[in-house]
DNA sequence: GCTAATTGGGCTACTGTTAGACCATTGATG
DNA sequence: CATCAATGGTCTAACAGTAGCCCAATTAGC
């Protein structure tokens, strides 16, 4: 950890990859994540490719591809657009292991270490601020959806519930973190079976952050986030010995 | 903060810019940070294309550049080089209204928050990890690095000692958020008048920063990096009005 | 001095990306 | 059943970025 370190944190590359390949990973999560539900379909072509910065040319590409892996169904003529036809994967317990191996040691360890420090940072800075009636009842408002959810909405109303208190704060910089960090670990939520007994679990520790955040208790949000994230880490973290 | 909110997170613009600006942001970002030291030089070309992961002739366009802004001094032959010859502008309080206004309220507030979340985030989280003997000396050592500090070394080495606790946490990705954060208020710091009262009081939240992470307290490290960064980010919104 | 190694400076052919125009398809509505 | 607005599909010319090569300058060390 000496300045090496920092240059190679500074003077890392300055584009991921390619216009087309950014683009089909910046889908993939706005679909992953629930942001465009499944049977419902994206912004016209020529709408989001102002929205991303690119061209439709370039975007056409990574729409083609998805639509090739099966997550789109691309229909013409109007009322035609890209509609997602993804659906969360049924969760497997053989799953898990594979989906932690194909991720690599060194990724995971980061990204949840990542998620752990922008998450909490979030729901401290939202429980330290003075939040309006309006805001307190959207947190309470996708508490309650996801407490209603079936199986299926599950996963995409905790993706909502957990970015909800990001967004809260007003900065779309740590919204952008945090939608970053939840993607980062998506594929691996998504392989953890849903046993009833952890989704109660789960319902507590998610009324306590609510509770911390609307009683202004930024180390109790702090800690009642923490103590939610550990359960998940210290599951995957189990499958990489 | 419905759905559309949602989308603008995650479908915002695939790429800042073109290539070069990129580029530019970056060495700058390496430079105000103090990443490379004023006197030192950046990598040969040839290296640092292939860290920043671009074309030479694009690095070289962003090198220019930032020697024509007064920046680098590009110097050819063996032992030549790209050095650094920016050294932080003196602190005059009558800057800090331009530069609080050429930010705007939004990007200020939103960067503020930001780093607000990132840095109490890092914190908490290396206090609930386990420290080695090395990395204990280590933040200790930047801590009582920063203390000897003269004052034209002081922003630098300030950053090295809040930027230490993200990597320590052995997160890439925390580290980059941090680095990043830093870098957008760091114009808005350099021209904040530099008042012993305030270094003084800057050393003693430090120092309780330090202390609560070495004892292994999350809730105490968070609500002292909150503290040390409240001030800063009180001074600046009083600017706003 | 000469040499050799290292570094910036510059060129060219190739590929990726863009902007903008125009075509093709669809389906709700009159 | 004809219309037409909204949407995906396609093409072209121009520009941005890349890879790879060779040239030019500088200086420590012989």
């Amino acid at each position: 950890m000496d300045d090496s370190a920092r240059l190679m944190t500074v003077l890392r590359p300055v584009r991921a990859g390619n216009a087309f390949e950014e683009t089909v990973e910046r889908l993939l999560q706005a679909i992953k994540l629930g942001v465009v539900a499944p049977g419902r379909k994206l912004p016209p072509e020529r709408e989001l490719a102002v929205q991303l910065g690119i061209s439709r040319v370039t975007l056409r590409e990574a729409i083609r591809a998805l639509q090739d892996a099966g997550y789109l169904d691309v229909r013409r003529g109007r009322y035609g657009g890209a509609f997602v036809t993804y659906a969360p994967p049924p969760p497997e317990s053989g799953d898990l292991r594979r989906v932690v191996a194909d991720m690599g040691t060194a990724d995971l360890t980061d990204a949840l270490t990542f998620r752990m420090a922008v998450e909490c940072g979030a729901a401290a800075v939202l429980a330290a601020a003075t939040l309006t009636d309006d805001q307190r009842a959207l947190l309470r408002g996708r508490l309650a959806a996801l407490n209603k959810a079936g199986i299926e909405d599950y996963r995409r109303l905790d993706t909502a519930f957990h970015l909800s208190i990001a967004e809260l704060t007003g900065s779309a910089l740590l919204a952008t973190a945090c939608a970053d960090a939840r993607l980062r670990v998506s594929d691996l939520l998504n392989a953890i079976p849903m046993l009833q007994v952890n989704l109660d679990h789960s319902a507590r520790q998610h009324e306590a952050i609510v509770a911390a955040i609307l009683a202004g208790d930024p180390e109790g949000a702090r800690r009642a986030v923490a103590e939610h994230l550990e359960g998940t880490a210290a599951l995957l973290r189990a499958f990489l010995s």
